[in-house]
DNA sequence: ACCTGAACACCGTTCAAGT
DNA sequence: ACCTGAACACCGTTCAAGT
C-alpha cells in the first residue's frame, strides 16, 4: 500500500526480504487481477520471486491468508459519518461497505468461500445498531434489522460482481429452461428492462428503511 | 430419488449400470453427509464403485454437477400457492425456498460458489412480479424488489448454515479485534440476545413487505 | 528467524485404449 | 455408447535441511 521507498523493487525484480505486508499487499494485487481462482499460494510465492513455503512463515494458511486480505480492504472503509438523521447515516454506512467492496470485485466472494469467516464485514453493526434504537427498536428488532440490511447489501455486491446471469437475458428463449412457456411471457417485460445497479441499490435501501420507519410510527406491521 | 427396484443395489456393492439419475442421487447424498469439500469426482466415482473418468459420461464437468444438483432440490420446491392477499403469496414463496434449501444445507454454498450460476434460485420470480404489480409497482421496481427479497432469503439461509461467527460471540473479549471497546460495549446488549432464525426471517420479510406496502399506497419514500 | 527442495496427498481433466 | 488406466497439470501443506 504504502509507496514509499521503503523497499523499491526495479519492476519484476525480486525483493530480498519478505514480511507479511508485502505478502498481503500482493495477493491482493494478484487476487485483482487474475481473480479468485487465480490467487494461489504458488502463483503468490512466484510473483514475490520465493519458494511457496516461504509464505508460510507470514501467514497461518490460505484460509488465513484470504480473511486478513478480505479484512484489510474492508477496513479501509470510513463507516461513521458526522451527522444526519439516523436513516441517513444507515444509508452512508452501508453505501460505503458496498464502496469498498466493489473496489476489489473478488473480495465478495472470499467472504462467500465455504470456510471463510467474513467478521470484518461486521464492522459497521455499531452504527446501525444505534440509529435504530434511537427510534425505539429492541435490542432484539434492531439486530434483525442489521442482518437484513447487510444481507440485502452483501447479497447485492455479490450479484453485481458476477454480473447478470445469462438465464435472465431474454433472447435465450424459453429462459433456458427455468420457467414455463407461461412464466417466461409473464416476467418478460420486467426482465427486458435496463438494470441500473446503483438506482436498485438505493430502492433496496429505501424500502428497508421505510419499512423499519413504519415499524417505528406504527406497533402492527400492516402486512403480518 | 425414486426407490423402486430399478437397481437394488445390496448396501456398498456397486450396481452394474450408473445413469445420470444415479450419480446426481450420489452426488446430493455426498454432498449431505461430507459437505462441499467432500463432494469431489474422484470420491463420487469411488462412492460409485467406478473409476472417475466414468463418471464424465453423464455430467459435462464439475460444474455441471454442482449446476445439476443444486437445481434439482430447488426445483424440488412448491412455489405457486393458490390464493392470499399479495403480500401472503410472496411470503410463502420465499419460505418455501428457505425450507428447500435449508432441508440440503450444503446447497446454499454451491450456488455462492466463483463460477456457479445458480439460475433455479430466479424460479420463484413471476410471482414475486406479478403479485408486485398487482399493487402498482412498475416492472422496474418490481424487478428490483424482487431482487431485494431474494437477496435477503439467501443472505439469512446463508448466515443460518455457517451458523453463528464466533467473532460475535461476546465471551470472545473485544470481539476479536473487529471492534474497538467502546463499539463493543455498544453492541454488546444486542449481541447478547438469543438468536432466532425462523424469528429474523418473518421480521426482514415483513420490514421489506411493509416496505413495500408504504411505497404503493404514498409514492414519495419516507426515508430518501 | 527465515528460506529452500523434495515429497505427500490430494484435485479436475485429457487421452488412448479397451468392450 | 460407455468404461478403464495411465498420465498431466495443477493444488495446499509437511518435513528435514540449510543459513
Amino acid at each position: 500500500v504504502s509507496s514509499k521507498s521503503e523497499k523499491r523493487r526495479p519492476a519484476g525484480a525480486k525483493a530480498r526480504t519478505l514480511n507479511r505486508g508485502r505478502v498481503l499487499e500482493e495477493a491482493l494485487a494478484l487476487l485483482d487481477r487474475e481473480g479468485v481462482q487465480g490467487l494461489t499460494i504458488r502463483k503468490l510465492a512466484d510473483q514475490l520471486g520465493v519458494t511457496p513455503m516461504a509464505i508460510y512463515n507470514h501467514v497461518a494458511d490460505k484460509k488465513d491468508l484470504l480473511e486478513t486480505v478480505a479484512k484489510a480492504v474492508i477496513e479501509g472503509a470510513q463507516f461513521a459519518q458526522p451527522g444526519g438523521e439516523w436513516h441517513e447515516r444507515i444509508r452512508n454506512c452501508f453505501r460505503e461497505l458496498r464502496r469498498v467492496c466493489l473496489a476489489h470485485p473478488s473480495i465478495i466472494k472470499i467472504t462467500q468461500m465455504p470456510g471463510i469467516a467474513p467478521t470484518a464485514v461486521f464492522h459497521p453493526m455499531h452504527i446501525t445498531l444505534a440509529a435504530l434504537e434511537e427510534i425505539g427498536l429492541s435490542h432484539q428488532d434492531a439486530m434483525r434489522a442489521h442482518f437484513l440490511l447487510l444481507n440485502f447489501v452483501l447479497g447485492q455486491v455479490s450479484y453485481e460482481v458476477y454480473g447478470p446471469y445469462p438465464d435472465l437475458d431474454p433472447a435465450n428463449s424459453p429462459l433456458r429452461g427455468n420457467f414455463s412457456d407461461e412464466e417466461a411471457a409473464r416476467i418478460a417485460p420486467a426482465v427486458q428492462v435496463e438494470w441500473d445497479f446503483d438506482a436498485a441499490f438505493e430502492f433496496g435501501l429505501s424500502v428497508i428503511l421505510g419499512g423499519l420507519n413504519a415499524l417505528h410510527s406504527c406497533h402492527d406491521h400492516p402486512t403480518s
